[in-house]
DNA sequence: TATGAATGAGAATTCATTCAT
DNA sequence: AATGAATGAATTCTCATTCAT
């Protein structure tokens, strides 16, 4: 039992971690979060039902740490690193950006969406997705003012509900929605 | 001899029955399905537990009647009565029924869309939401046609990923979103 | 609403409570007294709940008069009506009797039998059986002494015991045994 | 790291598992099947009522658990261990081996013949108690021939159903029964 | 006599969480 | 760090019985 350097533990604990949140995403998304149980996401991590409670303090908190984790890869959709864009392939840029997430998330917005149409429950997820709607129109409606929109904040509103429109409808309906030929429709609108 | 006529059962067997659904349709659109027990339901009702069963034989039929109940309303969108309208005003006609829809049934949907992203469980759900969809594309297809769109197949997705998407915001912000700034511009789209 | 005489109510008392009692026994019998509710004996019988207790005070009283009714019918077995017969065409009567009542009361015996394994519960059932066990034994005894047996006592429990092994496995195996044939064998045994 | 040998768990599910069948099984047999409660039987063992879904997935599974564990050991009845023994001998270990199991599992049996009786929902149990009748005439059969009995497996089939009479009378009578006169008799009559 | 809606106690089962090792 | 047995409160559902009409 040779003891180990603080980097070792670290590393044990960091795989473990990331068994459990990966397991508890992947069934939180397909089944649902009341519809899981701690016990099988500690059976589809290869771990004790013990050890998740070693690392997240409740199933709330489990759902807290996935929710933290994954939404700030949200927050760089409007970080653009490279200088002299238009702005309308500044907003192509963003339009993509958004569609990347739907994709490459979709199971964490399953797992959020229903949550969030809970009251009381989880309040916090909807005082999130409440404040990124805003920051969104903000820096939406800025772009779209440089572009000679006329009213600029009803555009930009109206932009993102069609972005949370496909985004919804590809959730829940999947791989029956034509959602490349739509995602063209959109960019094409603001091309040139 | 029977001490009630058949009407007189009917009565009460319909008051009781409606007692249960709205105070069932109630808590599963404010905290959800899954957090909605049948205790909580009989007592909001003002009834025993054991009436709830002699109406439904599972808290599964007791939603399934519910969701029976409520999609047929909606049925109705498309369902335009007056004659001599130009495409224009039809199309008007029916994005304000769907707005109509989505502020009427706001709890009905924010109960519906949680259940709609479990796979499984109930399956049925998603049937119906796709059917709809489909049903939806095609018909607002036919009205972008006579209006000459190019594309009138992508340009009703485009409209109704719109509508969806006011509906999801709508659903998960609710009174803080500038609803009615939102359809008056989705509405201006088709005027003349 | 003709006011009816006495003995015309009674026929109709008469024929409800015959229909509950048929219905109660053919369940009992076949599905056992504990998964036997009160409601599908109501429906079999085509009445309604109120009035079975109407009738009977509880279900185990309706048990309680379907017992006390059938074990009645037990008792003749050991009445014969012929004079002149000689012990060992007495006994053959008997044997045949037992084997009537087997016969014919199959769904009573595979309703009874269950319930007097149960303590406690229906002791009553229990102190019957014994009193008849032991009732039939003397009989017996009586006869085997007339015909000289040794231990007219120890054959006639044996006997007993025979008749009611043929009656437990016809009562769980059914058409499979070979009833005809063991019965026979064992009234071969007392001819002559 | 395990904080418990595997052999240690072992011994922890095995002593609480032991436990429960030990609790169910005297419950089932003194007041049935369905009189036991879950709740009953976690009181008796000592355990919580959750435990028992620990080790059983239902009460139907522990009953299964129960009646395989025991009818194992009736399968022994017909294996004689010593050579050299006339058909008589062997005859008269058979029946005594019968008496034992009577005996020593009053119980079981208690419990067993009243789920046999039930149509439907313990077909399993009927399946069983059909297979070993049909074995044990089988076997019977073989010695009797061996004894030069004009109709073997009549023979069989009486001394079968004579046991089946004791084992029922004294499940269902008990110790007013004159268990080892009777026992005595039976023997007696393959006494070469 | 007859009805069936209504009750409520109790049944089986699930599951987040704790804890000794 | 890691295990999994153990708990108990809560959940869904059943059913004998009551009662107003």
């Amino acid at each position: 039992m040779s003891p180990r350097t603080h980097t070792q533990w670290e590393e044990i604990r960091g795989k473990s971690r990331e068994k459990i949140l990966n397991a508890a995403i992947s069934l939180f998304s397909s089944i649902g979060y009341f519809s899981t149980s701690v016990s099988k996401i500690a059976q589809k991590a290869g771990v004790s039902k013990g050890l998740l409670y070693n690392y997240f303090e409740s199933k709330d908190h489990l759902l807290l740490a996935i929710v933290d984790k994954t939404m700030n890869l949200l927050d760089d959709v409007f970080k653009i690193e490279k200088k002299d864009l238009t702005p309308n392939e500044e907003l192509i840029i963003i339009i993509e950006k958004m569609f990347g997430i739907i994709e490459n998330h979709r199971g964490f917005l399953r797992m959020l969406i229903p949550l969030s149409m809970q009251i009381n429950e989880f309040e916090f997820i909807n005082n999130m997705i409440y404040k990124k709607y805003d920051e969104y129109v903000k820096k939406t409606e800025i772009l779209l003012k440089e572009l000679d929109y006329q009213n600029p904040e009803d555009e930009a509103r109206l932009l993102l509900a069609t972005l949370d429109g496909v985004m919804y409808q590809y959730l829940v309906i999947g791989v029956n929605l034509p959602y490349d030929k739509i995602k063209e429709s959109i960019i094409n609108k603001y091309k040139k």
